[in-house]
DNA sequence: CTTGTTAATTAGACTTATCTAAGTTGGGGA
DNA sequence: TCCCCAACTTAGATAAGTCTAATTAACAAG
């Protein structure tokens, strides 16, 4: 029943899944669904290549695919896709905690782990990192059972100036771009304040703890946060 | 220049690096090597599976083939072999002992370790263990390098009666046969007296520390022990 | 309502690794 | 020496996943 899915058919159901959360705040969505485009590109595989994969989920009925309309995963895929990226997050925790492994080369090694888990190691990661919730990015790490916090928060690139906040999450694709953010001390946890933003040069200044920086719009966009006002329970 | 090579490509060079090993004791090699069918055995796959990627291999320059005579690792395939099976018994080591796998399943999650490997991460696993010579099942884990700490010893099971032997390592294949070991405590460095042999049952009589058992000729195959004479450095 | 552009799909080919069925080869036994 | 058999290789097919080139669909702009 359970039968063996292959490497390729967990990554696109991984990142049909991972778009889907993402374009929450619109783009690479068409009502149906997530584009074949959008897939393809974050594959880095060619167009065909991906509606073929997408005809043979919808064969295997974890996703649905409406033609020229885009693609939507079914309970089924989806449960899938929680599993995959709780291996990779898990692994990403355990490469940085317990492996010592950087933050940025993380994400890679993982993206290799993930395929490999079984659900003992699994389970014996996760209980010697103490059933962590986030990875080290910040971003949420699905229980056994599917469930996945969903944190609330938004891009640092669209706070407005004068804005305290406390950094959430950041994207975890771009190893340069991780680097960057390290140096700079936008990594979770971190408290910011938006002192200006310059449109006309498409950078904003930022107060990082003690520190004052100035970042551009791309990093500043796969940078997740949460007004501070309140102190949290964090 | 140095080209990703694939899994299966990995595999067989592993494969034919221990059946070189092994038929030390004549066995599955033709005088030019090893032969076709050992290693289509080995894998589990038909022998024109074997054969198309032995000549593969050969036109990879990992390897020497002399058809219908068998095939030779080159030293450009031993040392990718020698890669490959230090990612194997690293990762053995690294599953039982800091994620407490049991003996008998690290060798099935290590076969697929062993091709996901960073050189990164194989570093901070060695150094995490503390660079262990042996996996946990005796076997010698090749250095950096491509070092291999060369054990002598014989099969348990060519043991004369009356004599006291120490377990020095068993084979890591068979997950049943190693739980029976376990069990009766056939683990790397138990204490062995062989007590008698009894060709006509197949079996042989055994002190195991305290314990006395029987056990079969083919178990006993599996184990390679060394005489206790002289109270070696261990 | 036609048209043009962009995205998506189909068509057809290639790669890797596998299989079964059908030849070959090498070496031992009569 | 000849023959036979097991082992090996060749031939041809299959399955996954990818690619480029060509076609088709959606839809916004005139």
């Amino acid at each position: 029943m359970t039968k063996t899915l292959s490497s390729a058919v967990e990554d696109y159901l991984k990142t049909i899944y991972n778009l889907r959360e993402e374009s929450h705040g619109t783009e690479g969505r068409g009502e149906g669904g997530i584009t074949t485009q959008a897939v393809a590109a974050r594959l880095g595989v060619a167009a065909p290549s991906a509606t073929a994969m997408i005809k043979k989920l919808a064969g295997l009925k974890l996703a649905r695919h409406t033609p020229y309309r885009g693609v939507e995963l079914s309970a089924k895929g989806e449960k899938v896709a929680l599993e995959v990226i709780r291996h990779h997050r898990l692994s990403e925790a355990f490469l940085t905690k317990v492996l010592g492994v950087e933050w940025d080369k993380a994400h890679e090694e993982a993206e290799k782990w993930e395929h490999v888990l079984s659900e003992e190691v699994e389970a014996r990661m996760a209980a010697l990192l103490g059933d962590p919730t986030h990875d080290p990015h910040g971003s949420p790490i699905p229980t056994l059972d599917g469930q996945v916090a969903r944190d609330s928060g938004r891009p640092l690139a669209e706070i407005e100036a004068g804005t305290r906040v406390v950094v959430r999450r950041v994207s975890d694709e771009d190893a340069p771009l991780l680097r960057h953010l390290q140096k700079v001390g936008l990594v979770p946890g971190a408290e910011v304040e938006v002192l200006r933003a310059v449109p006309a040069e498409g950078v904003i200044q930022l107060r990082i703890g003690k520190q004052r920086h100035i970042v551009g719009l791309a990093p500043a966009a796969a940078v997740i946060v949460e007004k501070s006002e309140v102190m949290s329970d964090e």
